[in-house]
DNA sequence: CGGAATCCGAAACGATACTG
DNA sequence: CAGTATCGTTTCGGATTCCG
């Protein structure tokens, strides 16, 4: 026998949110703008410091290490000398692009109205 | 007269990444989270923190005055005893909504990801 | 009910020096 | 060139207490 209406909660079932996951990929001061400049192209380590003058290297290599690690970013490293390694988008961070890409359009147009 | 051309630097232009503007607004561990359920409808204080059971009030107060600062959301109060507060997002905060959805959606996918 | 105020600890960030 | 290692600092989140 099916249980009767009145035996359930009658508070709304609790939501759960479904964006908690992105929260925690995207947490960290760089990250979204780290893959917004490598949705753009890829790019070597030296490339983003220059893009991003105001990451130490020791921050930067950390951001992009997590990024790795959530199958963001790709590292490719080229054995030679010097070494050169370039930091790509992985399938996964490569479907994150039209996100990235909303937001960027959605700080330009925040930039506009706070000028008013 | 106007400067040679070799004057000029040689490197490419820096790219002014438009997205800087949006991390500064959704920076804060339960910002997203929180616009999020306001997306979706209006919501007391009390209501807020059933939702996020993990957060204090104190942090919800605070993440929820930024956000306000930012003219994401709206603070209504009523005045009534005992005091009732409701928050819901601004036009901004709405213009805002379409990311937040597919952040969810993405999530939603990465998890998936994961779990193969 | 919806806060404010305070304090604490952890984590995140950042600067510097050194290295293969 | 692309890091690593270390350490100092700051920022943020979280717990608690009190209040209108």
């Amino acid at each position: 026998m099916a249980r009767s209406r009145f035996g359930e909660p009658p508070e709304e079932q609790i939501e759960v949110c479904p964006i908690t996951e992105t929260q925690d990929i995207i947490a960290g001061k760089w990250k979204i703008i780290i893959l917004w400049h490598l949705s753009r192209q890829t790019r070597r380590f030296n490339e983003l410091q220059r893009l991003l003058p105001d990451i130490s290297k020791g921050i930067l290599t950390r951001q992009l290490r997590e990024l790795e690690e959530d199958q963001m970013v790709h590292r490719e490293v080229y054995k030679e000398v010097p070494p050169k390694v370039e930091y790509s988008l992985t399938p996964l961070g490569t479907s994150f692009i039209p996100i990235l890409y909303s937001m960027g359009e959605w700080g330009e147009k925040y930039k506009e109205l706070r000028k008013s």
